[in-house]
RNA sequence: GCCGUCUUAGCUCAGUGGUAGAGCACUCGCUUCACACGCGAUAGGUCAGAAGUUCAAAUCUUCUAGACGGCACCA
């Protein structure tokens, strides 16, 4: 068979996905075994707007990995695909695209235009991500695939609301709000970001008291002259000299908000200001008079020790005036400009420019008592960096207490989730579960799901599931809904049950049925079980650190709330991948690695493995040069199957020849030298498989990838096919050649056809056992194998057509697991690189051909002989000389291993200076560790104390040591 | 301020009580008939620092230094 000389990933990437999607291997239904468990993984829905970056490439990666593992294990596998809407972004790309084409705001072409518009952007630019997806290999049920304004997601959502609503955990109300002037929109706490600024300013302003003796000073703002000493001056004149000062002055980082103030506030316990409580001051700028009141909030400490209160415009002023009766003066518009409560002269100016005209007046007027730099931190928007204002709104907001108790619960009594890796993020989620607060779910959007909320002309409000069943409970009343959507988190927190055709309905009868509690749902006779039936609980989530509160913990809570299930068992939190300066990517920092530009420069395959072997769990640097080191591996595979192809004419791995065959001991008998290196390729191959799939039980990718590597690079290339090279090419003659006219390839025996079978065979399993990482060029090289079939299919796939994807995971087989054939092949492996150490320390030429010393026991000699040819080969020797003891020239270079003392005759070659200083090198290192052992051993407190065994195998240690120095140290003496 | 993570070879990282590992880079030698995206052979680390527990510490405890993350506060 013709097979190109390198691997060229685009051609295998191109010929297989297709396939496997139209054969419906991904579906769940291409299992026919009814008694197969179930495997379930929900995707982290990604925004509708987005493209594949790094964090996906990765946690698809493992989201793949453990379901094409899961699936060849016979499982009922579905990993479930879709995307979340996207309220806030969809948004922005609609607004921006109607401005640019047609220059109109959404004001312009109404609600129900937008509305139209925004599907239609979805349906042109939201499949964007889920095209990526297939590139990356993912095998993902595409017929299961959700959005989460679906129709019957957007039910879910829908009843949700209403029964949270009904049962009293959500309500609307008048708070503090975080609120993006640029989006116009509320952003709940998790999306508001607080960034330092060292080059903030903390503004100090004098506020006029209104002195009772002297009468109201409010005419006299304007005057600079005499009497504005600072209360902190002040504060030094004793108290019995206290005289009420002219003004009292605030700090603030924000003085545009002075136009909202209602009071300015001091400490009770402030002696400083005992005498002004009760009093008032005249805002400056504004025709108000406010009062000084007292409250415990104040920190005399802090700046003047005197706070300016603004309800409307501070969440703790907010409190300070629920306290106190304030007013609550709201200064701005929802875009950022000042509202004409700030006053005609700040009217429609923007918040900033507003600061800065608040500050210029203050200074015209003498009242500015100085400008302080002060390193502040600012919320910002977490999508738009713009700086968050917190306002008074009218909003709808979640209580969270029952569900939080549920999920705490949960984790208390069973342990679940079971986050991977458990530390820290077990004790973050918890912690942060025992703080949380009530939850802002309304979002000033057009596009998402509409509040069901109705309101009449009174401005009572009926929450319904539907517009009829809302004018009904209104009394038939005229009412227009809620012009709110909710928040996006809020449908994908109903992501791990909505997306199974959770409806509500269902939620319903359940609670009614009163079998919340067991998790499980009854189902009616004869009804095939649904898919909520069957995949919840999902097995695991994947998912980053940076939406464990956003979308995981909502998930649980919701989830069991109104299921009554969990929603997941174990959540497997992914590390972040950095750029190269350390960073998270990010389009400002310019840092971003682009995982599409890997697929084309490395492979589709090469670039998951890769993510797979740094899926620790750890945040880690992209590095460029470690992907080329999976891009080389998957070019070593495809040459190594290149080498078998080249040597199977004769072999095929289809029936008759079974799987039992190949799996079990009952491979075809061979005496001699191939037995070992077969039982030692057999034992590495069933350790390697079970350890791969222990790993992968765990979660350690790193791991499981780095036990592939090792098997297939060193254990199976570097070793067992130089071992069995010769045996499965043919060394014809020309003339034989001829005879057979077929280049050579046909086997010259049945024990060669059967060596090709072994290798095609190892080579096989090693394929199986790497696909769930790398499915392009497992499928690729499968396919290509002699006699590859639905033969080699898990059971529960029978049926179904060849392919590597369905084909039966290797377990691993402890029966197959030979230590003695390890023990022996390291002997052989020992020697050889001992000889191949001599030679490149002696600098004989590879072409020249030495000979080969050994003394040692007869068991020892036996085993070299039996591997006499494969040593040959591999040392690049053409003797073998086999003793108790060695008889050789002075002039050869030695060398031990265990057990025995391995000697090359290099007459006139010999460089004896050379072979001095390495003997003399390799004493030392020796002497190192037997001086380190030896003081062990002295140690009575060792010797009682340690494990016996642990104490044997130093002993022993210790004795071969001493006999490989004293050996060495009589060849060193030899030479001089 | 509170909670947490990290610090191991030149680089990027594995390694949870018992002889310090990998890939890449480096040095030397190879057109050995699968692969130069390769083969062979070397070199390179008192595991951030200090103290403690232990027969035994990269690993457990405490402290220190540095890097980072989350939460809270911020007039």
């Amino acid at each position: 068979m013709e097979i190109a000389k390198a691997y060229e990933p685009k051609l295998a990437e191109e010929s297989h996905y297709q396939r496997w999607e139209s054969s419906g291997f991904f579906a769940p239904e291409i299992n026919k075994d009814p008694d197969a468990p179930k495997y379930s993984i929900v995707i982290p829905p990604p925004n509708v707007t987005g493209s594949l970056h790094m964090g996906h490439a990765l946690q698809h990666t493992i989201m793949d990995v453990l379901t094409r593992w899961k699936r060849m294990q016979g499982y009922r596998t579905l990993w479930l695909p879709g995307t979340d809407h996207a309220g806030i972004s969809v948004q922005r790309k609609v607004v921006e695209q109607l401005k640019k084409d047609e220059n109109k705001t959404p004001l312009d072409i109404g609600r129900e235009e937008f509305v139209r518009r925004a599907w239609a952007w979805k349906e042109q630019y939201g499949n964007t991500i889920t095209e990526q997806m297939r590139r990356e290999g993912a095998s993902v049920d595409w017929s299961r695939q959700r959005f989460t304004m679906d129709a019957s997601l957007s039910l879910a959502v829908r009843n949700v609301f209403c029964t949270l609503y009904d049962e009293g955990w959500i309500y609307r109300g008048l708070r503090i709000v975080n609120w993006c002037p640029k989006d116009k929109t509320v952003l709940s706490d998790l999306e508001v970001k607080e960034e330092t600024r060292k080059d903030g300013k903390l503004y100090y302003l004098r506020y006029p008291v209104n002195d009772a003796e002297t009468g109201d000073r409010r005419q006299e703002t304007g005057d600079t002259e005499g009497g504005n000493a600072s209360v902190n001056e002040r504060a030094e004149i004793p108290h019995s000299a206290f005289r009420i000062p002219q003004f009292l002055v605030v700090a603030t980082t924000r003085p545009e908000t002075m136009l909202g103030d209602t009071a300015v506030a001091v400490n009770p316990s402030d002696e400083r200001y005992k005498d002004l409580v009760g009093k008032t001051v005249a805002l400056p700028l504004t025709d108000r008079e406010i009062p000084i009141i007292a409250d415990e909030y104040v920190d005399a400490e802090f700046g003047t020790g005197a706070v300016k209160i603004t309800p409307a415009h501070d969440p703790n002023d907010y409190l300070v005036g629920e306290r106190h009766g304030l007013p609550q003066l709201l200064v701005m518009n929802d875009d950022g400009t000042m509202n004409a409560a700030a006053g005609a002269a700040f009217d429609g100016l923007d918040r900033f420019e507003a600061r800065k005209k608040v500050v210029e007046r203050f200074e015209e007027l003498g009242l500015l008592e100085k400008i302080e730099d002060y390193e502040i931190s600012l919320p910002v928007c977490e999508r738009c960096k713009t700086i968050v204002e917190p306002i008074l709104s009218d909003q709808w907001f979640v209580k969270m207490d029952e569900m939080r108790d549920m999920a705490l619960e949960l984790m208390r009594s069973e342990g679940v989730p079971h986050f991977s890796p458990q530390v820290p993020h077990e004790k973050v989620y918890t912690t942060w579960l025992e703080n949380l607060k009530d939850w802002t779910i309304s979002r000033q959007l057009w596009w998402g799901h509409q509040i069901p909320a109705w309101y009449d002309a009174d401005g009572n409000v009926y929450v319904a599931r539907t517009a009829e069943e809302a004018k009904e409970k209104a009394g038939g009343k005229e009412l227009t809904q809620d012009q709110d959507v909710l928040d996006t988190w809020f449908s994908s927190g109903l992501w791990a049950f909505s997306t199974f055709g959770w409806t509500g309905e269902a939620g319903r009868q359940l609670a009614e049925g009163g079998s919340l509690s067991d998790g499980q749902q009854p189902t009616a006779d004869g009804q095939q079980p649904s898919d909520l039936d069957v995949f919840l609980p999902t097995d695991v989530l994947i998912t980053g650190r940076d939406i464990i509160f956003l979308w995981v913990s909502r998930m649980i809570m919701l989830t069991k709330k109104f299921t009554g299930k969990k929603a997941f068992e174990d959540v497997v939190v992914t590390g972040t991948v950095l750029g190269k300066d350390g960073k998270p990517m990010s389009k400002s920092r310019n840092n971003g690695v682009d995982p599409l530009e890997m697929f084309d420069k490395f492979g589709v395959d090469a670039t998951r493995i890769y993510l797979a072997s740094i899926a620790t769990g750890a945040d880690i640097k992209w590095n460029d040069l470690l992907i080329e080191t999976y891009r080389n591996f998957a070019n070593k595979i495809w040459n190594a199957t290149r080498f078998c192809l080249m040597n199977s004419e004769g072999a095929s791995l289809g029936y008759p020849l079974q799987r039992a065959d190949l799996d079990s001991r009952e491979m075809p008998p061979k005496g001699g030298t191939q037995n070992l290196v077969d039982r030692w390729i057999m034992s590495r191959l069933n350790k390697t498989a079970i350890d791969v799939n222990k790993a992968l039980d765990r979660y350690e990718f790193h791991t499981a990838v780095s036990l592939l590597y090792h098997f297939f690079w060193d254990d199976f290339c570097d070793w067992y096919i130089e071992l069995v090279k010769d045996e499965i090419t043919t060394r014809e003659t020309g003339d034989e050649r001829q005879e057979t006219g077929d280049k050579g390839q046909r086997p010259r025996s049945e024990d060669q056809r059967s060596a090709r079978i072994r290798i095609l065979s190892i080579l096989e399993q090693a394929l199986r056992l790497l696909h769930p990482f790398m499915p392009y060029l497992t499928e690729e090289l499968w396919q290509k194998l002699p006699g590859t079939s639905a033969n080699l299919h898990n059971a529960a796939y029978r049926d179904a057509e060849a392919t590597i994807m369905l084909s039966d995971y290797p377990k691993g087989d402890t029966a197959l697991i030979d230590e003695n054939a390890e023990a022996e092949m390291s002997l052989v492996i020992d020697t050889i690189r001992r000889v191949r150490n001599i030679r490149t320390e002696m600098n004989i030429k590879p072409s020249d051909r030495v000979s080969i010393n050994v003394a040692a026991a007869a068991e020892i000699r036996d085993t070299l002989a039996a591997n006499e040819a494969q040593i040959l080969k591999l040392a690049r020797a053409d003797k073998l000389v086999l003793g108790e003891t060695l008889d050789v020239p002075k002039a050869s270079a030695k060398a031990v291993i265990t057990n025995a003392e391995i000697a090359v005759p290099l007459e006139g070659l010999i460089d004896f200076e050379k072979e001095r200083s390495r003997l003399g090198g390799q004493i030392e290192k020796l002497g190192k560790e037997l001086e380190r052992i030896s003081g062990q051993l002295s140690n009575a407190d060792f010797v009682n104390k340690a494990p016996a065994e642990k104490v044997e195998a130093l002993r022993e240690r210790k004795t071969e040591l001493e006999t490989q120095i004293r050996t060495l140290t009589q060849n060193l003496h030899a030479l001089t």
